[in-house]
DNA sequence: GAAGTAAACTACACTCATTAGTTTACTTTT
DNA sequence: AAAAGTAAACTAATGAGTGTAGTTTACTTC
């Protein structure tokens, strides 16, 4: 049988473009189903003999991919890392046949659709979920996440420096842009209290952010 | 002995001005007990054994006042809702007298002012870890509070009849301000992964938001 | 293609710790 | 004396992790 995730590894796994042993398959399983049932009903109240029962696996089995339970949290907190990591891959460097809201447009879209995908805002819910009550853990976590410099500030350097925007504390505006969008599209969805936005709403609101954020900064 | 909650019901007690009773004061103890416990280290991990020990009460007393720990809980999450539902409690018409941004400067470090209590914190933070995997409930009990205007909203309502401002969509207008201010106010102390702001950093939030937002809707 | 082998899987019974909730026999407060 | 509190032992269930004896799979080797 030919499988592979469409979740996990699957570029991976595509292009080894091989058959999976038995053994891959079963652990991709548990994977699958440690994903799910941490995502819907929390870490916690998630149970060992639960998982293997999702799994279709037995529990021993469970047991022999992963030690402890925690090694199975772990190793999913380390994938959600590694994926949440691929940065909004456009080039950030101002174009003067484009113009700064066209760009911001753009910009602002990639960053919502990452939001609006399904994975991203289960994978941060079962990491939250897991690091509410574990505070430095979580910190420590962000913090490699936080020192990378996003695609908003390498842009907003870029047409400040070109002159086209007047920003003092390129840091602050770059949070205030992020602000707008995730009030709007990652923490309502996150706490699972609003529906998807359709596209509709996705571009009210990308296109309200750039208007708000030019008004304030743009270079008039 | 006198003793009055700095917590729960201390308008109330303070107004009796009355010794309390061993039972009150037992299961005031229990009470903060649970609350602390429940925000430190979450409902789920928390046992009654626990509470007991930290209220200084035998188990058996806990169970007089509360039939199960999911009686505890929901006690402690309604003290929570009619303690959040307290709106700023600021005149919200349009005052000549005052300019707008002045008078949105003031909204908006009550509403910074609320978000920095401690106590709010904290109290989001348990009703979160509790309703992180029930969001049906959570969206039940969200609904009761959405549905009443906020503060931002009477006075941004009352500024557009006076011409000063030019806002189409007063709701959205009043995510983005809320979005602007939680952003950087809020979400990073819920997740403990920011220090307590100082007075400082609240003041730059504040005239920066009310900046943006005017720079965006101000009717010139 | 048949037989052999090691690794991985299975079912299941087990230990040990925790926790919600109860019961009992006795004491303190009001 | 009635109401409320106490400590401590108890039940019943759950859940992490282990041990074991037997089975399946994949991959040789003949």
């Amino acid at each position: 049988m030919y499988y592979f995730s469409l979740f996990f590894f699957y570029g991976v796994i595509v292009s080894k473009n091989t058959k999976l042993t038995r053994s891959e398959i079963k652990r991709q399983d548990i994977i699958d189903a440690a994903c799910q049932a941490f995502q819907e009903f929390g870490v916690q109240a998630t149970s060992m003999d639960k998982i293997a029962e999702l799994a279709q696996v037995s529990k021993r089995t469970v047991y022999n991919h992963f030690a402890t339970k925690q090694a199975l949290v772990v190793y999913l907190l380390n994938e959600i890392r590694t994926r949440t990591l691929v940065d909004v891959d456009i080039d950030t460097t101002y174009d003067p046949l484009r113009s700064v809201e066209s760009k911001l447009l753009t910009l602002i879209t990639a960053e919502i659709n990452l939001y609006s995908c399904g994975h991203y805002i289960d994978l941060t819910r079962m990491a939250f979920g897991h690091f509410l009550y574990h505070p430095e853990e979580l910190k420590r976590e962000l913090d490699k996440v936080m020192t990378q410099e996003t695609a908003f500030q390498r842009y907003l350097r870029s047409a400040c420096e070109h002159k086209q925007l007047n920003i003092p504390d390129i840091k602050f505006a770059t949070d205030q842009l992020q602000n707008l969008i995730k009030g709007s599209c990652f923490w309502p969805q996150f706490l699972k209290i609003e529906a998807p936005l359709t596209d509709e709403q996705k571009h009210h609101i990308a296109t309200e952010s750039a208007a708000m954020f030019l008004a304030r900064y743009n270079n008039k």
